[in-house]
Formats: structure tokens, sequence, C-alpha cells
DNA sequence: TCGCTTGCCGAAACCGGTTTCGGAAAATAT
DNA sequence: ATATTTTCCGAAACCGGTTTCGGCAAGCGA
């Protein structure tokens, strides 16, 4: 048997699979089939074609397999950069989770960037129409999301970050915001807190409608009647947070507590608080959430709950992969828990006969 | 003339080259030529190509082009997720900037992140290797960077987000931090401090050598001899930052003003005076670089030089696409001026004679 | 020994574009 | 009117893989 020899992969000139081939005697369709095993290969070809391929650095063009498979192993995912502060800060950990998922399975990220639903729904259709990328991770779902239904009609695979009333062929990841809210009011209320006050984000995306559930049946496990003048919405930076806790502040009987949506409307909170001479945690307690890591900083420290944005975008990139290669994808649903970061800002009411200390380790 | 029907793109069949050929009895070839301008089609035909191509919705498949041509249409870069805060807070805008920029040219964007040396190495080679992008945009530029030695021999194109000592070939943008803290410097020996700190970032970072020149020559221009004692480096968190704040604070004689090279070590500095009771804007003068937006909710607020990062992504962006279609690395370098927010944080020193209105409107 | 699977691989088509080459028709020159 | 360019498009090769199909040889049962 004449061995061949076989050239290491030097230089400008990349090595084909007919190169492989050729170093191996053997045709491309072999190497080909040997390499994506195909069961029609003996095992000891198969692992000469690996071998050599490995030797002599061969590594298959992807675009040049998408053309017949039609896949080009790539995720997409359009950022929303016309929203306030909110997830900005989670936008590293949840690439880099979705990055982890994808770089597992040796596909790939696509990024975009839009201002606007149009922008949003051009570079949707624009990435779709080219086949840059074989799915997409949706963020920040709306209650009615017009994405789903217009992705639905494409026939492109998505997977949502957060969860939609028309579930129909839809798949998800999301953090159980509801059993948050609901946990913040009983934290609260076990506190010795009686009037607590919820401020939402805006209602027109879904978190916001479950998270307000959750907050109410806080209420009910407490058997506190609910006031509407302790609810308000659409604080999702510092500056609404600031003028919503200021709002329920002036009230004539305010809240002794209050619960926030989202952490960088409780940061707001914080001014509103020093503004009005009331002192974060003695007099006002506040429970957040998102986990934002401003809220260390503040004084006393934001007690939240925390989100895992790596994990998250490492579920959904798992996910809409496994969806691509074929799964249900309503059978491809995921919820996580936000952990509870007690901290500073939540204590008893300073009208609270209760002693700080029997809750110390609460 | 028999005029052809001419389907409308409904449903699943994605409508190719040679659709839009028979559709106006041309050749496939015809109609490729005439959709990427080339010279010798007439100006009807290519008319009659593009409309047809638009009404009948026809979208090129990128990797259908890129088999024959070799290139996707895709920059790359690695995120590094494993440095501190600094830069995360700017990720958003960043990579909103190089998305406009490589919209506007039809390509996208691949990002990935890596947490090492090693991962960032073997991310770029995946990617390089499976060609699914052209070229890369290299962040957080090292003074001596192996990366681009590296993609040097790899014949790959890349641009840096920074500047670096071996300028053979290579291609940058960058903002002239050194001229920042050279302004910096002077800015506080205006307001008559004669004993200013620096606190630098890591010095294996470019930027730190760059920065740090600029200190030092801010100093010479307004005659005032450097100490050694109030420079120091490796700050580039808020713990780290309030860490070197407290060392400064407890010289013998220490700074009245300080110039941070990064604001997320500035703002440890709030915390670091604060424990030591020494208040900000009054009795220590702080100037930072980047403009986090943290630095306008701490108080007083953070002046600070700013860094646009959007438009730092579009120019990054613009240019490696130049480069790649063929432009001269070397003619492809750009820098831009950080803006200076003069807020709360820089002040005449406490023991100054000169009045604060003076300085007002400086 | 013969026929029939089974295992294994080669040949060739194919994916959807781009690009080279050559030639017919029209325009211009002689 | 003929020769020579130009203009413009068709035919076919090509890019680098994947996948279908068919056939040879070895293994098996009868």
């Amino acid at each position: 048997m004449v061995d061949q020899e076989i050239p290491a992969s030097r230089g400008i000139e990349r090595v084909k699979i007919s190169d492989v081939a050729v170093a191996l005697s053997l045709t491309k369709s072999t190497v080909s089939r040997a390499l994506n095993g195909y069961p029609d290969i003996s095992e000891s070809t198969r692992l000469k074609v690996r071998n050599a391929a490995r030797r002599m650095g061969y590594v298959p063009l992807s675009h040049a397999q998408a053309i017949k498979t039609g896949r080009v192993r790539s995720l997409g995912i359009v950022w929303r950069v016309d929203s306030h502060d909110g997830h900005r800060a989670f936008l590293s950990d949840f690439l880099d989770g979705v990055s982890r998922a994808v770089s597992a399975e040796d596909w790939s990220l696509t990024v975009s960037t839009a201002d606007s639903d149009m922008a949003e729904r051009t570079t949707l259709s624009r990435l779709l129409k080219e086949r840059k990328v074989d799915g997409f991770i949706l963020p920040r779902t709306l209650a009615d999301d017009p994405r789903v239904e217009w992705l639905r009609k494409e026939e492109a695979p998505f997977i949502l970050y957060g969860r939609v009333a028309s579930k129909r062929n839809c798949s998800w990841f999301d953090f159980r915001g509801e059993d948050a809210m609901r946990k913040a009011v009983a934290r609260l209320a076990e506190l010795g807190h009686e009037r607590i006050g919820f401020v939402n984000g805006d209602l027109r995306f879904n978190y916001a409608l479950l998270r307000r559930d959750g907050y109410f049946r806080g209420l009910a496990d407490a058997g506190i009647n609910p006031d509407p003048d302790l609810v308000l919405d659409g604080a999702m930076t510092r500056e609404s947070g600031e003028t919503a806790t200021r709002k329920l502040l002036e009230l004539e009987s305010p809240p002794t507590g209050i619960v926030f949506a989202q952490d960088m409307a409780a940061l707001g909170a914080y001014r509103a608080a020093e503004d009005s001479g009331v002192s974060i945690g003695r007099e006002l307690s506040v429970i957040g959430y998102d986990g934002v890591p401003e809220g260390a900083w503040a004084s006393p420290k934001l007690s939240t709950f925390a989100v895992d944005s790596r994990w998250a975008g490492q579920r959904l990139a798992a996910l809409l992969i496994d969806q691509i290669r074929g799964g249900n994808p309503e059978d491809l649903r995921e919820t996580g828990e936000a952990r509870f970061l007690s901290r500073g800002s939540d204590r008893p009411p300073a009208t609270s006969g209760r002693n700080l200390a029997d809750f110390i380790n609460l």
C-alpha cells in the first residue's frame, strides 16, 4: 500500500474537501459522508478521514455547506436600542449566554440593532431573505406581539424571551416575574407592611401584565385589600421611577413599602425619597426586580430579584437550535426563577412595633 | 411580444434567480450581471431586471453568492466578558454603531464572546476557518497585541478599536484619550490645583500608556513637577478605584484633584471620599473619562470626557468594510475627540482663595 | 455452487448563485 | 457594399460542498 504524502496546511491556500479526498485516494463524497457520520461508511475509513482532515486542517466553508443543506448554522437577534436604560446592562451577559450555547454547537450569532418597530421588521426580513440566519431570538416580548404572527407566516423558526398570549406554535424562555412579585409582596407583608405599592413597567410588555398579576396575588395571599391608588405603571427608568415614587409618597396615606417591576425604577425611588426626606429602608421599603449591578452601589443596597441573563441567553439559544433541527416548538418552553437578594432596602415599617432582629434571618 | 406572467412571491417557495430569468426570457447569467451592475448589460434590460426582481421579491441567498465571490458580507467581533464593569455599559451603543454601518452596506455582524485569550483565539480561528466573517473588529487593544500578528499571518482583514505600536498594515479607530487626560490636568491646574493625581487603567492596554503620557504632558504644560506618588494604575472598576483613591488620600500630602482614566474608577472615588469624610467637588476634585451613564447619577455629578461609542462602532465598521473591499489598511485610520462634560465634580481646591463664581462659565 | 443480502464506496447530479468566454446582431468605419 | 468594431446577451464552467443512486465485492443462507 502506497501511503500518500499528506501536505501540511501551510500558508495561504485553504484546504478543501477534495484535497482531503485526493490525499486519501477517496472521493469527496466519501469524505463528506464520513465527516458527517453517515452510516454507510466503514468505521476504519471514517477514522482515516477524520484524522486526515484534522491533520490537514480541513474545515468546511459554512456557506458552501449551506447552499445544499439550506442551513447556515446561525441564530439572529435584533436588539432594540430605542428603549430606556433597563435591560441595557444585561446585554453583555445575555449575549455571552447565547454565544456560549451557540458556540457549543458550532453555530454562530448574528446581531443587529433597531430603533423602531419598522426598523426591526425590516432587519428581520432582510436577515431572513438573505438567509443570514436560520432563526431568531426575540427579546422584549409584547403582550400581543406582531412579530410572532409575522414570523409564523414567513415560516421562520423563532423563540421568545418572554411569554405571549397567542401560544400556538411558540417556544420561549422566561423568568417567572409574577412569582417574584408575589414573593416580594409576601416579604413586605411579613415584615409588617400593610400599604404596599406597586410600580410597574410599560403594560404593552407581557411581563408587566404577569408581574401585575403576581402583585395582586401577593396581596390576596396576605389578606390585604388592593388599593388602586398604590399601583402605577410605565416606569422603566430612573427618572420615571422617581416620578412614580414621588406620586406615591404624596398620597394622603402613602405606602410604607413599594414593589418595583424593574430595578432602574426602584433606583429612581432613592432620589425621590431623598428629596422627600424619607429614608429608604427605615421609612420606605423598596424591593426591585432585575438585579442590575447599580443596585449594589445604592445605599442602602437595593433588595431585588436577580435574573440570570446569561442563563436566559443560553437556554434560548439551545432551545431554538433544537427547534430548527426539527423539535416541536410547543415542547420547547422553559421558565426560570429569579433569585432574591436580600439587602438593605426592605425592612419592617418604621411604625411597626416589631423588632428588626426578628427578621434578620428572614 | 408575449408578456410573461410574473408570479407574485407568495408563500413558501423562495424565488431564485432562475425564476426571474425565466419570467423575463433571459438567462440567469444576464440577470446576475444586470443586478450586479456589470457594464455589458444594456440600460433597458438592467431596468427590466431590477423591476422584475423587486416585484417578484427576489433576494439572493448570501451564502450562494459567497461560494463564488468568497465574501459573506459579514463582520466579526469577539467581545471579552472576563474584564470588569468598564466598557460593558457601552456594548449596546457600540453594537448599534456597528450595526448601522454594516446594515447600510447590506452586510451583517457576527458576535461572539470569550472569557480568556485562548477562548478568543479559538473563536477568531473558527469564524475565520468556517468563513463566517470577512474580517474582524478588535476591541480592547493591548500595547503589544498578539491578535495583530496572528491575523496578519492568517491574512485576515481586521481593524483595531484603539491604536498599537506595531503599525504596519494596521487600520484603526480610536479616541484620543491622551488629549483628554492632558486637558483634564490643564482644567484642574487652571482651577488652582497643584497636586493632581492620576489613576490609570491596566498598563497592558495601549490606551493606558497613551493616557499616562497625556497626563504628564498636562502637568508639563502647567509647569507642575510630576510626583510618582500621585500616579497609580490598574484601576478599572469601582472597587479598585475606591482603593486607589483611599491610597492617595492617605498620603501625607494628598492630591486635591484626581484625574481618572476611567469613569468606573472615578465613581469608586466617591465612596472612598465619603468614608474619609472629604466631599467630592469641595475638597477633592475628580475628572473621569468614558462618560458612563452612572456618572450623571452620582452626587455631585461626575465631570468626565464622554466617548461616543456609537460613532466608534460606526467608523470601525465602515473602515473595515472599505479595507475588505481592497482599501489600503494604512489609509484607514481615524481618531476622534472625547467630549468634556463639565459637571459638579471639578472645582477649585478648598484652600484656594479663588472664588467659585470665577469658574462658573469655564 | 448459486443467488441474495449487506456493507461500502464511486460517479454524478445538485444547490443557487457568479464569472468567463464566445458569438450574433447592430453600429460604425472604409 | 463590405470590413471592422461595439454592444449585448447566451452557454457553460465554476465555486465547495451534500446527497442520491447504483454497483462491486464480500458475506450469508440454501
